[in-house]
DNA sequence: AACGAAAATTAACAGTGTTAACTTAACGGT
DNA sequence: ACCGTTAAGTTAACACTGTTAATTTTCGTT
């Protein structure tokens, strides 16, 4: 009932409550069981104000997981700190499976869910970050392994390795996310399924002298 | 406007028009995008006549990926007659991913979709069979290695051998089916992201004389 | 020919995302 | 102190969804 103009730190404030609030509600519900009206009447406000600040129910999912992008960078950055390139790679990958499992609603929206691509000027996160881009740090801690003549002496694609590094860990978390449930599958333990993965990957990369 | 008492074939009949055409309709344009008034146009049929067959959206979904797993585990059936173990090890992998990527719409509903997980009684399908299941046919081909001595000294678990060359596989090809648009990444091809990663994980796993 | 049951249909319900029309409140200029 | 203008928020409404209830159509059997 009262409509104030808002200052641009009022509205960026109501933008981070619905953020925040529809972020809870797709996590524990899953996105396509979440109504609109549901996140505005957690919020007291009406369903259509939402539509003030988002364009529709996809480009809040979307800020949503810009958010989580974010957050999942600055989890990892600290690790960027462990000063040996190998074991900043093997840190790397567990921290990344770390946060794929303590918040795995997080990472089937952000990994696991299709939605429109990447758009670089309504994203507001930047690519080739050190701060925002988790794939640019893994990028880059791969590239220390190569510079510091870690991997094989045939292997000289960092993109590449990284591409495959990802896959390997993702796969094991999807998969748990997906079917830990499922008793088709006797599921050994998931994080020795996380420890066989990153020492099969790593013995596949590094050359002998560093397994 | 035809109502026959139909026989118990007709009805089956009926069943499979309604599962191959929603499946049409699903692998195109995703689930919840097709409505169940669109599939029962498709086949000429008043939508509610599909609830005579199937209890909800839900179910028919459950009765296409029935079929789908089935279907996987047929496709991969002819890789068994491969005489060298190793060699048919490979070759189920590049099965596997060959499926994954010719019909990433099924794929997406029976890997990446999360639903209710596997119950014995409504599904029809028989685990541990190895013309139906194809996390049993993968065990098979791995046990297969051991058997030959392919494997490494140290590795025995063929059930964790197999889920972490299976989430290995499914890893890649998810990735690939989620974020093959997306241009954060600037994605390697897929085929050269498929054989690095069934390289890495050989090499890890197979002794070296085998690589 | 008439009945009963199966098969299919239409009508209807409670919700959905979303848009249009309308209200309220705060501000700036006179 | 007043009056527009404008942004913020609301309610009403639309087209569509999955699904159920009520109704019609058709057939095999008596």
């Amino acid at each position: 009932m009262p409509p104030k103009p808002k200052t641009k730190l009022a509205r960026e404030q109501f933008r981070t409550l619905i953020i925040d609030n529809a972020r809870d509600l797709f996590v524990s519900k899953g996105v396509e069981a979440v109504t609109m009206r549901e996140i505005a009447k957690r919020i007291g406000y009406s369903a259509t104000s939402i539509y003030l600040h988002f364009a529709d129910k996809e480009a809040l999912l979307r800020a949503i997981c810009d958010t989580d992008f974010l957050k999942l960078a600055t989890t990892l950055k600290e690790i960027l700190s462990i000063p040996d390139p190998i074991q900043r790679l093997i840190a790397f990958g567990e921290g990344y499976a770390k946060f794929a499992l303590a918040f795995p609603n997080h990472y089937r929206l952000m990994f696991m869910t299709p939605h429109l691509p990447y758009n670089a000027e309504c994203s507001g996160l930047q690519q080739n970050n050190a701060e925002q881009d988790a794939y640019f740090q893994l990028k880059t801690v791969v590239q220390d392994v190569y510079e510091a003549g870690g991997f094989k002496t045939d292997l000289h694609d960092a993109d590449l390795i990284a591409q495959t590094v990802w896959a390997g860990m993702h796969g094991v978390c999807a998969l748990q996310i997906i079917m830990a449930e499922d008793d088709w599958v006797q599921w050994r333990p998931i994080d020795v399924r996380l420890t066989m993965m990153q020492q099969l990957l790593l013995s596949g990369l590094l050359k002998e002298k560093y397994e």
